[in-house]
DNA sequence: TCAAAAGTGTTAAGTTTACACCCATGA
DNA sequence: TCATGGGTGTAAACTTAACACTTTTGA
């Protein structure tokens, strides 16, 4: 084993989570109300540490798992922040990610053993140490990426109405979208297939039911939605 | 002082810089060919660690500092690479970050004794590590960015004729771009001034020379170039 | 019967693309 | 005088934005 690095110092790797869900219309983060140390009873992210023998990546997954027990789930980084006393306890490099996770999926038991409830993402309470700054910057990462990528579906059920659909997006990107150039948009995307099925909660007339085809998706150069 | 993570483990903090230069119409990378170890004779980007007192941020331009001599350089981060066996040698989890420069400002001697060299973009050699997927998720950032942000400047010298902005950005896009669409959007942007300076350099005829206005660009609510 | 959400096309405005020739100059 | 890069405008194609009424049905 070869020491050429020895010389240099070593750092705690943190993880940091910013969970999106979306429900009734409005976008949403998984928050920890903290009850524990340190900064307990403040506001956070869902955090964590890399260890040994996994990647950044698999340490993200692993957070994400502890909190809400899905796997499979959409993340993306959103950087690596590093200022030298962004943790005012101990010098931590943190590696904050997003995810975007079905809201009806997620383990409830797990989040309420953690203190985690779902905040609407245009009323969020100050958080700790520079987690305002990750969740603004994967805001704008998740809408951008968003605009040229099907990802939003991550965040529905797999059968949606197109209110649904369309309420998502006018949350995503924070304005509202004119119905009728909305759907016909969704009309050219093949990948976004009507279903026989109908729904009957949302509305007394019922709405047609659509599914997402991630395999028709692929082979459609176009992109957006 | 707490100890609330001392049982989590602790990793060196590398650095990496993908540094661009713009010569003669090829967008450059400066890249090390290692006259030291780790993979010495190999090619590399350049590199370094992140030290106690210093942020990531400030890690990234010292290093680029090292290499080039240049302060005040246009930097962003790409991300954090955090596979567990992508340096061989030991376990580093880097952060990857791009720069812009001007081709006719860095220190030639201290580039000279880092053995580094300005390698076209579109015919880079194999490089250390996960370092070409740094590079290529660079390039997609930067390309993105540039599209949005009047980051190319960053690349030219503060005079610039218009032919050298289009091949920059034919460059940057890597397709070739109508010149009499270019020119009319450019003279929509007021932040891109004419001067009477002419430069004789580039042709028989002589060519206007422009400057980019970065007063007057913050103050437009458009953006693109 | 009425409130509430579902569904449906057309036109104007704006943006993007395609395209070809004359100009000035140094060699 | 000619080769080289500098400089200039218009029309067609395409994309985006604006806009209002009818349908269904459960309460």
């Amino acid at each position: 084993m070869n020491n050429y690095y020895s010389h240099h110092p070593k750092f705690y790797v943190g993880i940091d989570c910013i969970i999106f869900g979306f429900n009734d219309g409005e976008l949403n983060l998984l928050l920890l109300k903290r009850n524990f140390q340190p900064a307990m009873g403040e506001w956070s992210l869902m955090g964590g540490f890399t260890q040994e023998n996994e990647s950044t990546d698999d340490a993200a997954k692993r957070v994400l798992h502890d909190l809400t027990g899905l796997d499979n789930v959409y993340m993306e980084q959103v950087g690596a922040f590093g200022e030298v006393s962004r943790d005012p306890g101990e010098r931590v490099v943190s590696i904050a990610y997003y995810a975007l996770i079905n809201i009806d999926e997620y383990d409830r038991k797990l989040v309420q053993q953690h203190n985690a409830f779902w905040v609407n993402v245009n009323e969020l309470p100050p958080l700790i140490f520079d987690h305002s700054i990750m969740v603004e910057k994967a805001r704008k990462l998740m809408q951008q990426k968003a605009s040229t990528k099907p990802i939003g579906f991550n965040l529905l059920p797999k059968l949606f109405t197109l209110s649904q659909l369309q309420s998502l997006y006018e949350a995503i990107y924070g304005e509202e979208i004119d119905k009728r150039n909305f759907r016909k948009r969704v009309a050219e995307m093949d990948y976004i297939e009507k279903t026989e099925k109908i729904d009957k909660q949302g509305s007394k007339r019922g709405a047609a039911l659509y599914q997402f085809n991630n395999k028709a998706y692929r082979k459609d150069p176009k992109f957006k939605l």
